[in-house]
RNA sequence: GGCGGGUUGCCCGAGCGGCCAAUGGGAGCGGACUGUAAAUCCGUCGCGAAAGCUACAGAGGUUCGAAUCCUCUACCCGCCA
């Protein structure tokens, strides 16, 4: 898992350190934070509801943001929005279905335990899990409209983007209600933990201020808050999709090869920025890889260093090693034939290796049971178009079998669909 | 509480009794060109080898035949109170 942090940035160039990597978005005063987040050790939170089984990279920035918070010598509250995520952050679209209390309950325990190895839990700036519904799951409904619904005047409430924009289509109660909690945590994190400085993404900017100023109205604080910037791709799509779904931090459910391949996969255009968002290495050897982009793309360094880094961060320095010799393996100029029996099972491991026993049945069934296609039909339909490939050679017919002969090392098979999409095959008799 | 409008495939959105597995766009997937990049062009896009099966919010009904008509239920959106 992640490395121990420990104190080596000086607190002095934190701030510009942030800003040259366009980390912060926006700020509720500019000159305070800094005082505050160059200044002495500043005990400030982040939060993350439960929305689903397993964060994503989409969650990273807060994530790192947060170690590098730490690395510079400050305290971090890491929230899981036990409360939070059982209500529902009102979002553009449309309402939220509720989860189950309880499924709420498992995903919590789920993302306490994936956000851990970011941050270290010892020295003077130790960090802290902290969940919201310690202090909301007691709370009556009279005391929560007395001392949190007071202070709200819902013309302001009204007056947030999301909410007015969300008054055509319809928001519940609930939802409108959403930012009350959100508030109230930062006040209650002032309270019980002298947290000072609250961060989150971009779209959570309005939660943010309205705690802010709830601290504020409560005769507390005074405290601050930033965001950072929403990640946008060049080509327009949303950040965080690859091969048709999220980029998880769960190796269950994206593997660390998977994983590694979305970032080797960055578009020029933006590994620049995303090594500058992600990235640990100093400032000078990121301008380097910069240069490189602009000079040689087609090396894809910053591609494979950004790569690289993020998958030990997340995965550990093992699973990343094993994901970048899979990839050269794969993907390699070299014939697969040249690869040894360990090298090729290593590859096909990383990459999603499936046994068979008995008879070796057709291709497009073989893309079927290593899930390059989802059914049979798209595995035919793969075939036709001319997108399915044994051991990189080009397969015409769906339903041919491979013959024995074929086997590397008498017994894998190295299947691909498309350019970048591989599959194993080890053969049991 | 009353009245009216809506609910279509991953998303948007046509269809308004047979020719509808359902026009079109987007996303996705594959090919060509490349650098495991972008842009572009081409193809493809419910499940099934096929026969066929399952689908147009849910449940019933009318009909030889329904996504299309009727009834009820749920949810959404308006207008009036």
């Amino acid at each position: 898992m992640a490395g121990e942090p420990c104190g080596t940035i000086s607190s002095v160039t934190l701030v510009d350190d942030l800003q040259w990597r366009g980390l912060i978005q926006d700020s509720t005063d500019p000159t305070e934070l800094h005082k505050e987040l160059d200044g002495g050790a500043l005990t400030f939170y982040v939060g993350f509801d439960p929305t689903g089984a397993s964060l994503h990279v989409g969650h990273l920035m807060q994530v790192l943001t947060a170690r590098r918070l730490q690395l510079a010598g400050h305290r971090p509250l890491l929230l899981v929005g036990g409360a939070t995520g059982q209500i529902g952050d009102p979002r553009e679209s449309s309402e939220r279905a509720l989860n189950p209390p309880d499924v709420v309950q498992g995903w919590v325990e789920r993302i306490r335990s994936q956000l851990s190895p970011f941050v270290t839990y010892h020295g003077d700036n130790a960090a802290t899990l902290v969940n919201n519904l310690d202090w909301t799951g007691a709370t009556t409904v009279i005391e929560f409209l007395r001392d949190v619904g007071k202070h709200f005047p819902v013309n302001k409430m009204l007056a947030r983007d999301v909410v007015r924009n969300r008054l055509e289509s319809g928001i519940s109660f609930t939802e409108f209600s959403y930012q009350l909690l959100q508030a109230n945590d930062f006040y209650e994190l002032h309270r019980r933990h002298a947290c000072r400085l609250q961060f989150g993404g971009s779209d959570q900017w309005g939660n943010i201020t309205a705690g802010v100023d709830f601290v504020r109205r409560r005769g507390a604080g005074p405290v601050h808050a930033f965001t950072t910037p929403l990640v946008l791709k060049a080509d327009g799509t949303k950040f965080g999709k690859s091969e048709g779904g999220a980029t998880w931090l769960d190796p269950a459910m994206t593997s660390p090869y998977a994983f590694y391949q979305f970032w080797v996969n960055a578009d020029d255009r933006d590994v620049t920025r995303y090594l500058r968002y992600f990235s640990f290495k100093p400032r000078e050897e990121i301008e380097e890889l910069e240069k490189a982009t602009a000079e040689r793309p087609q090396a894809r360094l910053a591609q494979r260093a950004l790569a690289e880094e993020i998958t030990a961060l997340v995965h550990g320095p093992e699973e990343a090693t094993q994901a970048v010799a899979a990839s050269q393996a794969l993907f390699g100029r070299g014939s697969l034939a040249d690869l040894s029996a360990d090298t090729l099972r290593a590859a096909l491991g990383e990459a999603g290796l499936v046994e068979v026993c008995g008879e070796l049945p057709p291709v497009a069934t073989l893309l079927q049971q290593t899930g390059l296609a989802k059914s049979g039909g798209e595995a035919r339909r793969t075939v036709a178009e001319g997108g399915a490939y044994v051991n990189n050679e080009r397969v015409t017919d769906a339903d041919a079998v491979v013959p024995e002969s074929a086997l590397l090392h008498g017994s894998f098979l190295v299947l691909r669909r498309g350019k970048r999409n591989f599959a194993g095959v080890e053969f049991v008799r």
